[in-house]
DNA sequence: GTCTATACTCTGATAGAC
DNA sequence: GTCTATCAGAGTATAGAC
């Protein structure tokens, strides 16, 4: 990306080398302490340690511990919900495939991040004023649009009626819950790591169909 | 509880007073820190306001802050777990009465105290090796119990059969994440304080109805 | 941009009087 | 049992060399 005069064109960000800048690896090593340990038992320390540079450098480019887990923050509460309204935002999709998408995409994302939700719901509860930040407000669109489809659906008798917030509520319970109280789950269950990965994988599959059974007129 | 030569006799736990005992406001006031802010974001000196003592009694009757974090942890458990396990351990009760029971009392508890599960998530997640020293052990027999329940109801054809995993998995997500996720089901469908508490109200009726129609053959 | 060294604040924990 | 005073360590943040 260089003009003729050899002068370089301003990058919005900076073009990703093979080995990540020096402030993308703290930012992945910030997510990955965060997210293990909270955000109030996270130390400095470990994230420089984790992003092979020292503290000062963490402070030079994110400024304070807070800003920094504003941006981790962000960044995942950025990936995860459109895993739900991008599906809900997609038009001419029958009910049941928008459930079935809904829950493969969320399977497949906890999978490949095992504590992320646990993370956005106690970061959530402990520093609500997160959520401010967040641009939640585009989803209220989808939702009228999704109740205008459950409302179309139980008119023509495939389900019965139900309120939106219900409908939202029921499969979000259905696919979070399980990965986020994951150690409770299998010590209560008695599982181990490989039955639970199981359960997991079968997840998609069994909380769609008991999601939209239980929708059945 | 006075003998008559004039010496006490030693109580198990101290008598009861009309104000509590300083061990049981500093367990009182730990228990609300520690679910407002966390284990890690939690401070001695807050406890300690809260209790009306100072920091030093917190160290005499505790030792350390882990310590007290332990006995919290374990008092929260030991408060939630029968709300479920005790329905489930009641003989001669049919399944759907199971459910509903289950579903009420585990409602009327979540409103009781809004933030014990994510904290009891959050807890879980951060220290799993709180979990060893829980009985949860004495859960397994319950389990087949009600396995052998959902088999003979298969059998029967009131439901379709279900594996207990999924069966208790289910459930617990449908009464247990809403709560949960308080604040981001609240910013996600823009619900106001009191139409929260509305959804939460008809959550016992609503989960009862949606898991057992979605349990029909 | 990245490092070393250091300042300063906060907090858990202890000593010791009453 | 309860308090005041204090310490030691950890942890965030900054100064300044390179």
């Amino acid at each position: 990306m260089v003009k003729p005069n050899g002068s370089r064109v301003r990058q919005p960000r900076p073009a990703p080398d093979v080995e990540a800048s020096a402030r993308e690896r703290i930012l992945d090593a910030a997510h990955q302490v965060f997210l293990r340990r909270g955000t109030a038992g996270a130390r400095t320390q470990e994230i420089a340690d984790e992003a092979g540079v020292n503290k000062a450098l963490v402070h030079y480019y994110f400024g304070t511990k807070d800003a920094l887990a504003e941006a981790v923050f962000q960044r995942a509460a950025g990936a995860f919900l459109p895993t739900i309204f991008g599906v809900l935002a997609a038009p001419d999709l029958a009910l049941e495939a928008r459930v079935a998408q809904i829950a493969e995409r969320q399977v497949a994302f906890h999978r490949a991040h095992p504590y992320l939700a646990i993370y956005l719901l106690a970061e959530v509860h402990t520093a609500p004023e997160r959520l401010e930040a967040l641009v939640g407000r585009h989803g209220r669109p989808v939702l009228s649009a999704l109740q205008a489809q459950l409302d179309a659906a139980a008119a023509a008798g495939t389900i019965r009626a139900i309120p939106v917030a219900d409908f939202l509520v029921n499969l979000m319970s259905l696919l979070v819950f399980p990965v986020a109280a994951r150690p409770m789950v299998r010590h209560v269950l008695g599982l181990g790591e490989a039955e639970y990965e199981r359960l997991l994988a079968a997840r998609a599959a069994e909380a769609t169909r008991f999601f939209l059974d239980g929708l059945r007129p």
